[in-house]
RNA sequence: GUGGUCGUAGCUCAGUUGGUUAGAGCAUCAGGUUGUGAUCCUGAGGGUCGGGGGUUCGAAUCCCCUCGAUCACCCCA
């Protein structure tokens, strides 16, 4: 009576293929693309203390509410991560390797959020980091290493926006400044607006709502309170993309989510997605958060790029397609015993891709199973090719169909691919 | 968390102003004589119409609740 049925909690999903293919390849793509840029992987816990990640910014939605906190059976507070930057902080504060130390990361985050497209609570990322250096060469490379992964997997309806967030030195002074601008202007600002105006004035300036925007307009400008370190920074990295052909448009309005930016920020915005997620990646500096995990005063720069919404950005272009997973040969087999069993074991360590059927089905339904399984060739054993010692192999296009003896199966069957 | 739309077979959907055993296409399976796929023909299986409650002689159809999906706001990958 009481009928169970199970399925998967809002905002998470199964993949199956062809969809958990693309997905592999995706990162796989990406994998590539690091490590030949000195990037190694890390494989940090799914889950950590929850300081890790308040450390993200206490008024951040991220840290505030959509967090995945709970208890361990001792008490202890922890957190299901929502990003990888604070995880890769706290392994270079615990294990101190050698800087500049250059990482990648791929795997799921999690965000208690209402799901919608492109947004899940279970969502996969691929980003890198390097911590331990200031040069803004650094920031060119890592925004580079992201734009050739695009141009490897065939996106090319992707929009680089590029900002300063300056030093945390001159912040107070610009914070202030905006804190003045729109103060004067309070009437004309939209009530979610002036509530984040109390919390953090800077993300206001992010702020999409129609109302607020001839404000933003006429908002101070970070470019114009940067120190000179931070300026000749910025103008470096300018510089370094123009000298790669990574064309970038210059956003000052764009401020990220987390609180722990300084310098360069940067977000890659899908401009064929006609979903409000538009923002397939984005990432920057945070010099200080290292610090602010215990470890030592060291810089750092990151970006991560979302699986998912990198993908439907390829969907978009129809780019990207999945990867081919079907068997090449498909065993058929009627005489009741090992033959299929032996025969696609011996086929599969010779390196092909091999299915067959099960259940004892007809030689019919396995030739139709054969058909559907895509395979381009099919081996048949039935009493009389056991009791010969042979196999009929028959190709599923248009070739003929031959026989040859049991001991030359392998071979015979590979010469098949060769053309 | 708030709001809009939606929820009928594995998939895509149809179901007229509430009226008899809820349909189609695709898919699946089995046949179309002796061991051979994609086409074609025939047949079969498969749904407590998301779940619960109510109105009614009668509900897939009307009302309420609930769960889920989806899109948007917020925010972000």
């Amino acid at each position: 009576m009481a009928r169970v049925s199970f399925q998967t909690l809002p905002g998470t999903r199964d993949l199956l293929p062809p969809a958990s293919d693309r997905m592999r390849a995706l990162v796989q793509a990406f994998a590539a693309e690091a490590e030949q840029a000195g990037f190694g992987q890390i494989v940090p816990p799914m889950f950590e203390d929850l300081g890790v990640f308040t450390r993200l910014g206490e008024a951040t939605d991220v840290v505030k509410k959509e967090l995945y906190a709970f208890e361990d059976m001792g008490g202890r507070k922890q957190a299901l991560r929502p990003e990888f930057t604070a995880s890769v902080c706290r392994a270079y504060a615990q294990h101190r390797p050698l800087t500049p130390w250059k990482t990648w990361y791929a795997g799921p985050a999690f965000r208690q959020e209402k799901p919608q497209k492109g947004r899940y609570r279970q969502f996969d990322q691929v980003g890198a980091e390097v911590i331990g250096s200031h040069d803004p060469d650094l920031d060119v490379e890592l925004i580079a290493l992201a734009w050739r992964f695009y141009q490897r997997v065939g996106l090319t309806n992707i929009t680089l926006l590029l900002n300063t967030l300056g030093d945390k030195a001159e912040r107070p002074a610009y914070l202030a400044a905006l804190q003045d601008h729109f103060n004067a202007n309070l009437d004309s600002l939209s009530e979610k607006s002036r509530e984040t105006l109390a919390i953090n004035p800077l993300r206001v300036l992010d702020s999409k709502r129609p109302p607020d925007q001839p404000l933003i307009e006429a908002a101070p400008k970070i470019l114009d309170f940067l120190s000179e370190d931070a300026a000749k920074a910025f103008e470096r990295v300018k510089a370094g993309l123009d000298t790669l052909g990574v064309a970038y448009e210059v956003a000052p309005r764009l401020v990220r989510g987390l609180d722990y930016y300084t310098r360069t920020t940067f977000e890659f915005v899908g401009s064929g997605l006609d979903a409000a997620q538009n923002a397939v990646g984005g990432g920057g500096r945070y010099d200080g958060l290292v610090a602010d995990l215990g470890g030592p005063d060291e810089p750092g720069v990151g970006f991560a790029l979302g699986v998912d919404r990198t993908l439907l950005a390829l969907d978009a272009e129809d780019a990207f397609p999945a990867a081919d997973c079907q068997p090449q040969v498909f065993l058929v087999c009627t005489t009741g015993g090992f033959e299929a069993m032996v025969a696609s074991d011996e086929l599969r360590r010779a390196g092909l891709r091999v299915d067959r059927s099960f259940d004892h089905r007809s030689m019919k339904a396995q030739m139709k199973a054969a058909n559907r399984s895509n395979a381009q060739v099919a081996v048949i054993i039935g009493p009389d090719e056991a009791e010969n010692g042979t196999v009929s192999i028959r190709p599923l296009d248009d070739r003929p169909q031959f026989s040859t003896g049991r001991s030359e199966m392998t071979e015979k069957v590979k010469e098949q691919f060769l053309s």
